[in-house]
DNA sequence: GATAAAATATGATTTAAATCAATGTTTTGT
DNA sequence: ACAAAACATTGATTTAAATCATATTTTATC
């Protein structure tokens, strides 16, 4: 992790559109960017760790986040993947809980740091915010319980399927409108499908052959999406 | 449904101590009451449908509930437990969303219905109510990203030990204090652990076996908790 | 209290996916 | 540029759990 003079900007300058700290007023992002550290994490860099104790919140102004839970024998799961604008950690803040799981940078990220108390004053002023947190949560544990029936009753296949739907959801694709915009190793496909990398590899393979998908190395372009759809077997 | 007179008492008077609501003030319990629908549910009775519009918080004064979701042809997933004090809806509600399951009563249970507009008023005035939902939403997710863990990657017999464990966890014992209190058919039990009904039979005869369990009937006496606790290999 | 319906139980068989094993291919760091 | 490590691939084998089939017991209903 590199604290150095980064060029990211004051909250009130921010870039960025999607994320829920966007629509606040410019006294609360001014109040929110006081104190505020800057850092960018290189790929594969821990950003925060499952069972830590939580005092601050994340929120991601370039870059790409997995964050995962450990299962049985250290097997991780992804349970969630993040984007520009997303914010972490802010459940363990409200809950005075340590950290759920573990945020990983899946590439060059760089992340403004705030304090608890900071983010705390802010949400208490603030009904709207509470309010979208709120529905930021619900969104999250719909998802959740989603990805619990899938992994629960679905084929293997369904789920590599779904889990290349979400990465398309999550980050899109390159300019090239069919190349998914995040590169994966098979393992960790595996573990936000919950499956085995030789499994992945192998059902990969047969979602080529199927002419649903093409594989170029650690790059995957979807050529029919419609049926990576169908294949997924999901209906919502 | 019964909507008839009820015993159920203003919500001023409600006995019930563990629920999110208990902790308001009496004004706001008062505003809460105005209006409500107090209604019996027999049981297998559902209480509201998985998709469908949600106008109503429903807060259980008596009894046990199931919030489920249908997955791959029609199979039946658990999500969630609920019992006196719970409220549920609320999410739907707050995110103006159709509701994200199917609640069934497992017996008979007595509900109190509030209506959006009432539940949204009292939550708007209320920091300290918001806060409060956002850590229930926050401890929901919490334990569906663990139950999907679990069911990634554990095996039957320590998903029945754990879908054992809530139940013990949610309902607690009889006055024998090692009868769980409550009496789920074998595929309910399956739909907690996400697996068959006949794989759950030979599960339980094995735990049973095991002597960490004992079957009579539709009840369920555990024996050594301890090992029933390790069986499920769970560790928080 | 008879009869249908639902739930439980048990055995046999199949199957999807994990595991084990070995080898080839990229990345990464020095 | 090179070695070491990390990652990807493919094949063979095992296995946990689903599925299929059928019988028995319990529970509800007229």
């Amino acid at each position: 992790m590199k604290n150095s003079n980064t060029d990211i900007p004051s909250c009130t300058k921010c870039g960025n559109t999607s994320g829920i700290l966007c629509n606040l007023s410019m006294k609360e992002k001014d109040e929110l960017s006081c104190g505020k550290q800057e850092n960018v994490f290189k790929k594969g860099e821990v950003i925060f760790k499952e069972g830590h104790n939580a005092y601050n919140l994340f929120c991601i102004h370039k870059g790409k986040v997995k964050l995962s839970k450990l299962g049985k024998d250290g097997k991780e799961q992804i349970v969630r993947l993040a984007k520009a604008g997303d914010i972490l950690g802010y459940r363990s803040l409200l809950s005075n809980e340590p950290y759920h799981g573990t945020a990983t940078a899946m590439e060059e990220t760089e992340i403004c740091i705030i304090t608890k108390e900071v983010f705390q004053k802010v949400n208490e002023d603030n009904y709207k915010l509470s309010l979208n947190l709120i529905q930021l949560l619900s969104k999250d544990l719909k998802s959740a319980e989603q990805h619990l029936i899938d992994v629960a009753q679905k084929t293997v296949k369904e789920r590599i399927s779904e889990a290349l739907m979400l990465l398309i959801d999550s980050f899109g694709y390159l300019e090239d409108k069919r190349t998914i915009n995040v590169a994966l190793t098979r393992s960790e496909i595996a573990d936000l499908a919950g499956t085995t990398t030789e499994t992945t590899i192998r059902t990969l393979a047969q979602l080529s052959t199927d002419n649903i998908i093409k594989l170029e190395g650690k790059n995957i372009l979807v050529t029919n999406y419609k049926e990576l759809v169908k294949t997924s077997n999901t209906y919502d």
